[in-house]
RNA sequence: CGGGGUGUAGCGCAGUUGGUAGCGCGCGACGUUUGGGACGUUGAGGUCGUAGGUUCGAAUCCUAUCACCCCGACCA
């Protein structure tokens, strides 16, 4: 492509709307541009990237005996009533009617087509299994989007299904899927980690994120440092210490004026915050839960919902507390009856706590689990904190911040029975097929690469999702330069390699400064200095290496070096 | 939706006693340049987010509204 008739153009300043590093060089070298909030529109060089990801993931899936499909992107409300997730799903649903008041919606993901798909086409387990995938438009009503191409509202995904006969099957295929994610993510050049997580609404077993390790994440990660245990911090659970509470003095109460943060309370005794208990308060659909965790920790709400077998979680009001009897800043559990009380493990054997007294002003101090108070559930519903102990191995667990790249699941058949996907097995007994789904982001995949590629200077692309294998630069206007780096463009694109040729009638330093922001893997320097002896330079974008070649083995040298 | 912030030329920004808008980069033309963001001459480009209001007069003051960004709850 000749950089004088392409689309787009580079920016010396990035737009303020731009605060990642990775979204500033995706606007400054012209990849994208923003249409609206949650809309980005891919320009001609952000697209080949975009479809070197593809061309990646159809190779791969391919590889694993996948066919590619595709379906509407706007569904009726209808099918996604039969599974309740027309209700469930909320707000991230765009819905909307048709000229007919048909109730339709631009799908947030296919489980429900492919369900009935296979309702529609499998008869009988000798058609089964089957892997079906597609790369295509999502549409997600995000509360908020954020980082450019990091959280869209439209975006594409490649979603992958399997269809099975049976749990084994599943089984096999997912462990394939993933090891197919897993190649595609390295190809693409991303460190990642797979991890343990939260299956949210999609339901279904083990779920599992592919997460890219990313300082903008907006996930955290528990990693441990010796073992192999990786989860996301939702799920992430730490490891317990023994039981320490003999000897606790009973328990008194202490004055404790203006004490209703545990940092105030903290400072005050001058205990540290993991001396205190927390109380938190908590709404559900069963009512008023009343949650107890350490002082220094977090609830996860997201454990919480689980132990308590709750899916409603919003912050109780005033009049909730105080109906059970508890004081605002002072609350605790203890003396409290008819209310469900969840403790964390942080609160049990850790010796004598100080907790609220349930009375302004006071504090209850060597209050101890089990003695002074007793809760409905003990669970693990905190955070794991950086340094806690791995569930595996005991040893210390440390907190990254990762980016969701991927995230797959093993369904069962929560959609094939609600839309009755069913097959007769060999006895001719009718079956529900067992699914999986297998979901990867491409546009935030493009972002997580820039973000780990990238140098003071601009992107560095990892060759095989490079836009172009090499950048032409033509220094001067004169016919001697023109004609040779024209011959070479030639050359080169004959050859198969892909050129980004540099033709514009702009000075060196602009030329070489946009070569090292649009970051092809060689720049190929073409000027009249090097061609009075008949050569040209190629410089490494990545370690910055630069050879001098003579003009006619400038092809062969290039095909050499791309091997490698 | 809650909290914070920003809307002035394509991009980055300046513009408070209220007097009808400016700088840098970029862009067009001409000329000189061409190995790390060149130089000269000249030119184009702005309903100051939008709508009301106050005022003789509003980018500036008031009200409403919209858009966008960041932080939290959802997700690839």
């Amino acid at each position: 492509m000749r950089m004088s008739s392409g689309f787009g153009r580079t920016l010396r300043e990035a737009p303020s709307e731009a605060e990642l590093t990775a979204h500033q060089l995706i606007l400054r070298a012209g990849l994208a541009r923003q249409l609206l909030a949650g809309g980005m529109a891919l320009l001609p060089l952000g697209m080949r990237v975009f479809r070197r990801i593809e061309a990646l993931m159809h190779a791969e899936l391919a590889a694993i005996g996948a066919g590619e499909f595709r379906t509407p992107v706007v569904h009726a409300a209808s099918l996604w009533q039969q599974t309740g997730r027309y209700a469930q799903y909320g707000e991230a649903m765009l819905r909307f009617e048709n000229r007919n008041q048909q109730a339709l919606l631009f799908a947030p993901t296919h489980e429900e087509a492919v369900a009935e798909l296979a309702r529609r086409e499998v008869d009988s387990y000798r058609q089964l299994p089957s892997l079906l995938y597609q790369i295509h438009t999502k549409y997600r009503d995000e509360l908020r989007v954020r980082g450019g191409l990091l959280r869209l509202r439209e975006f594409t995904m490649l979603d992958a299904y399997s269809l099975d006969a049976d749990w084994a099957g599943l089984d096999a295929v997912y462990d394939r899927v993933a090891l197919a994610f897993e190649t595609i993510f390295e190809r693409c050049g991303v460190r990642f980690t797979a991890v343990e997580a939260d299956g949210g609404e999609m339901g279904g077993r083990e779920p599992r994120e592919y997460m890219a390790f990313s300082s903008s994440g907006e996930d955290t990660l528990a990693v441990c440092q010796s073992c192999n245990y990786a989860a996301n911090s939702e799920v992430a659970v730490r490891g317990q210490s023994a039981a320490n509470d003999d000897l606790v003095p009973a328990m008194s109460e202490i004055a404790t004026p203006a004490c209703t943060t545990i940092a105030e309370l903290a400072a005050f005794l001058q205990v540290s915050e993991a001396q205190t208990a927390k109380a938190v308060f908590f709404n559900s659909e069963k009512g008023l839960i009343f949650v107890v965790v350490r002082g220094d920790r977090e609830v996860n709400e997201i454990k919480l919902r689980a132990a308590a077998g709750v899916s409603v979680l919003e912050p109780a009001t005033l009049e909730q507390i105080s109906a059970v009897g508890a004081v605002a800043g002072y609350a605790s559990p203890v003396g409290l009856s008819n209310v469900t009380v969840i403790a964390d493990h942080s609160v049990v054997g850790v010796g004598g706590l100080v907790a609220g007294a349930n009375r302004s002003g006071y504090h209850l101090q060597n209050v101890v689990y089990g003695r002074d108070w007793q809760a409905t559930i003990v669970a693990d519903i905190a955070n794991v904190e950086a340094g806690d102990a791995c569930p595996q191995c005991g040893a210390s667990l440390s907190l990254e911040r990762g980016i969701e790249i991927g995230h797959i699941f093993k369904l069962g058949t929560r959609y094939t029975e609600a839309l009755g996907a069913t097959y007769l097995d060999p006895q001719g007994q009718a079956q529900p097929i067992v699914m999986g789904s297998y979901g990867i982001g491409l546009e935030r995949l493009l972002q997580v690469i820039i973000e780990q590629h990238h140098d003071e200077k601009g992107i560095v692309w990892p060759a095989c999702v490079a836009p172009f294998d090499l950048h032409l630069v033509q220094l001067g206007a004169s016919a001697t330069v023109s004609d040779a780096a024209n011959q070479l463009y030639q050359q080169l694109n004959a050859a198969g390699v892909s050129v980004l040729y540099d033709d514009r009638n702009e000075s060196a330093g602009v030329k070489f400064n946009d070569a090292d922001l649009l970051g092809m893997p060689w720049r190929l320097t073409v000027g009249e200095r090097g061609l009075k002896q008949q050569v040209v330079e190629l410089r490494n974008r990545a370690t910055g290496v630069v050879d001098t070649i003579g003009l006619d083995e400038v092809v062969t040298m290039i095909m050499m070096k791309d091997e490698g």
